[in-house]
DNA sequence: TGATTTTATGTCAAATATGGCATATAATTG
DNA sequence: CAATTATATGCCATATTTGACATAAAATCA
């Protein structure tokens, strides 16, 4: 909807926020969850290419073993930023990150 | 690093110490930057054609304009979390995503 | 030009992410 | 099996990120 037509439409009292935008939403919402959940997989999976063990990454970090475990399940509380920068870390070039998010 | 990258991450809040320091920017910080302007540059292409202001993005987005401005700034305190979050808002597909970050 | 719109920059309280730590559970080893 | 190692989960104080707000600067318009 451009902005002109919801302006319009607002003004006049309408509450925008279709169920196709509701939709969309958790279409976000899953694309944003699945992004995440690719790169902690391959988180994992680059560390036990390298035989880590999460206490052993934990420390090339600066972080620490809790924090790692969480990271690996893509827990919530992990932000995307921790990811990206831990894949940095372990060698990951931004063609792999690229190939990480293309992932079915 | 060239003078005019230098310049370039500077201008937009990174804030480097001594030159020393800045040529000690790893190639993992350095990688890091370089997602985030590519994926904060590519905001702002999509707002503009998309013929929002930034106060219309921001509603979108839940959010306001100076942060819209700051992401498209690729400032500092802009994750990369909310980075992505709002490229999906504005219908970008991980295979965009995955585009954007390639882009050298 | 001056008025209006759009964008940039700075501050701050609240929300969220973080490392550190304890401890539970699972896996491995001997 | 027990002992050891590895991973998962929960909590917390601190650090970082956030929306909200004010205002400055820049761009657009009439």
């Amino acid at each position: 909807m451009n902005p002109a037509k919801r302006k319009r439409l607002e003004s006049r009292g309408w509450r925008i926020g279709s169920s196709k935008e509701f939709l969309r939403l958790s279409e976000q919402e899953n694309a944003y969850i699945e992004l995440k959940l690719a790169l902690a997989e391959n988180l994992k999976k680059r560390r036990l290419e390298k035989k880590l063990t999460q206490v052993e990454l934990a420390k090339l970090l600066q972080s620490n073993q809790s924090r790692v475990a969480k990271m690996e399940a893509g827990h919530p509380s992990v932000s995307l930023d921790l990811l990206v920068k831990s894949l940095l870390a372990l060698g990951t070039t931004k063609q792999d990150i690229a190939g990480i998010i293309l992932q079915e």
